[in-house]
DNA sequence: GTTTGTTTCGTGAACGTTCACGAGCTTGAT
DNA sequence: ATCAAGCTCGTGAACGTTCACGAAACAAAC
């Protein structure tokens, strides 16, 4: 009944500990742990009696050393703050889980360095990558060497595996739908540095240019934060704004505090639209009209590219390695 | 500039390739691959040319076999959906990266089972568990075996490491604050089945008993949808309410949205708060009045907790295997 | 009582890496 | 020339497990 961690002096428990503690050998120890056949069930217990007693643990280097690798699969996320990642890492572990595949997650969020970090950080215990690496996708995958790499929303990453978005499509929808419901003075909340305008933002630009839609760009810090005090100064500079689209839901509700400490009513005054489809939106006042993305199918999506790449059935740089996936326009009340 | 990930058929390159290729010892090779002293520059340059040319990684197997266990804990969370835990999770992952360790995620959440299940996928790859195994922490405890275990948030878990949190003191002050705000006809919303008070329920009741006032308990489902409906229901069964304790901040969120569906305002008609104090609260309107914790503190607790438990400087069953935490009232709009 | 088959168990080898130690070579000083 | 000291590099051993195979032991059938 006495019970110790073992502490770093004292050593693991063996497979040969237990096995001379059972009078058998390796190999029984072996059978009755994995429940193989081929062993008496009195031996297989008693060895297992003995094992429990023992704090025995398989060692799953060791294992793994022998029975070739268990792939696993590391993921690399922006921001776990931002509701809509974890709901795609939880999709992604589901998937992998599924395949008896074992995910490792590293986010570089808070304060700790760049997707390179992360990657930096995972390289040594996974056998591939999935994730969210923006700009660095190519070091990335220099950096892993031949194991392959699942890059999300970043189409130009040619070296690997790609997800991408239609957001050509999804702007459009969009657009279509404020002007729709008669908005003339339309804005986009892109995330990001002034001077650089992001892809979606970028798509965005294009699309309003097509339908010969006039269109403010306005930046922000990727947070609810900075979309507040972005879309504050926005509405001081441009008061007649009747519709906005932001960079993506968690933002969107920052814009919603901003418009409402402004004096304007949603959708009354200005419309707004969001993009990304997370359950916050639903509880947001009023709740926000986005441009969703089933993550299921992202997870599923990311996870059966990367089964092809790994399996040698999807070739790297063929046709396949990269695929688009298409927005869908959920309308609730705030447009 | 032949580029093809290693199929199932092709083996992996080994250190003994490299080795061969370069002319060289496989000892050579390890100091090139990690910079280890004792080998020329322009050896060490061309050793890792041909490596990255084989498409040569060290297995991690044969490393950890030889080196001895990088400690890698696993962390099981229910519900990647609900803020609270993503953000626990980052803490964890924080903290836990600084000791160099590694982190294994597992949610059991989508109808994937119990906790108990993603102990079981955890248990052969990591060397310790922290989680909300909820009741099933002893079961978890015996088949980790010797492995340390941290429960959080079930204090009845005596075989393991702890930590729980004090639950009167924060149902005091939640209780307070209504009554300090005029509210007299209170009711609190419990996560579960009615005919079982959570831990916080038990601690909220006692409270109410303690100051002398009345408390309406009503049950839902732990997410934003169950407390709408429920809420919604207890307007129509009690409706001079004016005064709502909530499990959590998510299924605040639902409460806020069947106040706002009734025609309640908040907190004029009804004051509401909520416990958990994730970001999300600032977003809601209004924002919530919440108990909060601080996510750092309690991801750094458990990872301390743990290390003391590793490295045997905190026997099992020994004071400080379990600490008590303590809410903070933060104070926003909504009561 | 021999043969045949089945169940139960044990032994050498291998997985891929690092560690401890020692060997060869170069350099510089005596 | 000799010795010592410092680089550079290589070899046997070990890490803990499973796999492939063979050896007992036992039961069943003739």
């Amino acid at each position: 009944m006495s019970s110790s961690f073992p502490g770093p002096t004292a050593k693991r428990a063996t497979i040969l500990d237990v096995a001379a503690a059972a009078g058998v050998s390796r190999q029984t120890v072996t059978r009755a742990m994995n429940d193989m056949p081929g062993i008496k069930q009195e031996t297989r217990e008693r060895v297992q009696e003995l094992a429990r007693e023992l704090g025995y643990t398989p060692s799953r280097y060791a294992k793994g050393l022998v029975q070739g690798a268990r792939t696993s699969v590391g993921l690399a996320i922006p921001d776990l703050t931002n509701p809509y990642f974890p709901a795609f890492a939880s999709s992604v572990v589901e998937m992998a889980t599924l395949r008896g595949w074992n995910v490792v997650v590293d986010d570089f969020g808070h304060g700790s360095g760049s997707s390179l970090d992360a990657v930096e950080r995972l390289s040594p215990q996974v056998d591939a990558v999935i994730g969210y690496l923006g700009p660095h996708a190519a070091e990335a995958q220099a950096l892993l060497g031949r194991r392959p790499v699942v890059v999300l929303d970043e189409p130009s990453a040619l070296t690997a595996g790609g997800i991408s978005f239609d957001y050509p499509f999804a702007a459009r929808l969009a657009l279509e739908r404020l002007a729709e419901i008669g908005r003339r003075r339309l804005a986009y909340l892109d995330a990001g540095p002034a001077w650089q305008l992001s892809a979606r933002g970028a798509a965005v630009g294009r699309a309003a240019d097509d339908l010969g839609i006039d269109l403010t760009v306005a930046h922000a810090e990727d947070s609810a934060e900075g979309a507040r005090d972005a879309v504050g100064a926005m509405l001081a500079a441009y008061p007649g704004v009747d519709g906005l689209l932001v960079f993506n839901d968690l933002m969107a509700a920052g814009a919603l505090k901003a418009l409402a400490a402004g004096g304007r009513s949603v959708p009354g005054d200005c419309a707004v639209i969001g993009m990304d489809g997370i359950p916050l939106g639903m509880l947001l006042t009023p709740e926000l009209t986005t441009l969703s993305l089933d993550l299921r199918d992202v997870g599923r999506a990311a996870v059966d590219l990367l089964d092809g790449l790994l399996t040698g059935a999807l070739p790297p740089r063929s046709a396949g390695t990269h695929l688009t996936l298409r927005h869908e326009l959920v309308i609730r009340a705030s447009a």
